[in-house]
DNA sequence: CAATACTTGACTGAATCGGTCGGGATTTTA
DNA sequence: TAAAATCCCGACCGATTCAGTCAAGTATTG
């Protein structure tokens, strides 16, 4: 479950999105600007949250993008499925992307059996954790300050 | 965490090995064949274990390796630490091989507040498990039964 | 000495990663 | 209605990693 530097930019344009919910459409350049990620690949990526239904977008003048659904109902487990695949560090454990492994009888294999447990806790986190969630921690380790548009994400 | 076709092999290797530590050695040919591992590839993986001192090796006519430290001294987390580097899914909260970000300041990421949880989650299991314990899996998931030199891993 | 195993290092083809780029489609505004 | 702004789409690219393969060498035993 390595996080890729696209699911990292992913997740860094989508909880600017979230702090910005409810406000209108962002634009690329902006997020790309204020996260420091590079222009061209951002809108790569936009355009793929986009076609798995996370954000949309607006073309034109005063297009950019905005979440597509509230961000308390978005885990952080179901964007990093989706840009990476599965959770689980071995496709046999996995609910989602569910893969036989070579091993004889799955249900005696010791190894799975411990991969079950990882990918249990992993999964056990991250479908804990939305959006909403993201934007409350980044409130509360900033603590109760100044301009509401100088959060740093 | 993804767990490589070589990570995976590497445990079955070892959890081979630990079963049958304590009575000498056993062939890269027979861990190959009884695990259905390519065994140039193996002899590859051996090798790297030996030199990160996991197992060690006899050569010529009764050569073969075995387990250099105790099964009960040796946890998934380290040997998973060695193939493939940090357990965290990013190098900003790995412990072992942490690797500053980009982000303005660390303390205050969101986002690293989250993927520290699930480096936690995922060494609490791994730093728990050793190749002792998959060797305990293995006889209670197999059940007590017929020749111990039947149980399939 | 011959046979058996491990040892070492180079090599390879395919896939993935982290982007870049050109040009097209749509919307707003003057 | 045309220009400007913005997103949209697909191709492309260099570097790295992955999963192996292979040849030739070295140590050990009988």
């Amino acid at each position: 479950m390595k996080l890729s530097q696209r699911g990292e930019y992913a997740l860094r344009a989508l909880l600017v999105l979230g702090m910005n919910h409810g406000s209108g459409v962002l634009r690329i350049r902006d997020i790309a600007q204020q996260q420091n990620i590079p222009r061209r690949f951002l809108e790569q990526i936009l355009n793929d949250l986009k076609s798995a239904g996370f954000v949309l977008s607006k073309r034109g003048v005063a297009g950019g993008y905005r979440l597509q659904r509230e961000p308390g109902e978005i885990s952080l487990a179901d964007i990093i499925r989706h840009l990476e695949g599965p959770l689980a560090p071995v496709g046999c454990v996995s609910a989602n992307y569910y893969q036989r492994c070579s091993c004889p009888d799955e249900a005696k294999c010791a190894i799975r059996s411990v991969m079950q447990e990882v990918r249990d806790a992993i999964v056990g986190v991250l479908e804990g954790v939305s959006v909403a969630h993201l934007c409350d921690r980044v409130r509360d380790l900033q603590g109760p300050l100044e301009n509401p548009l100088d959060y740093v994400i």
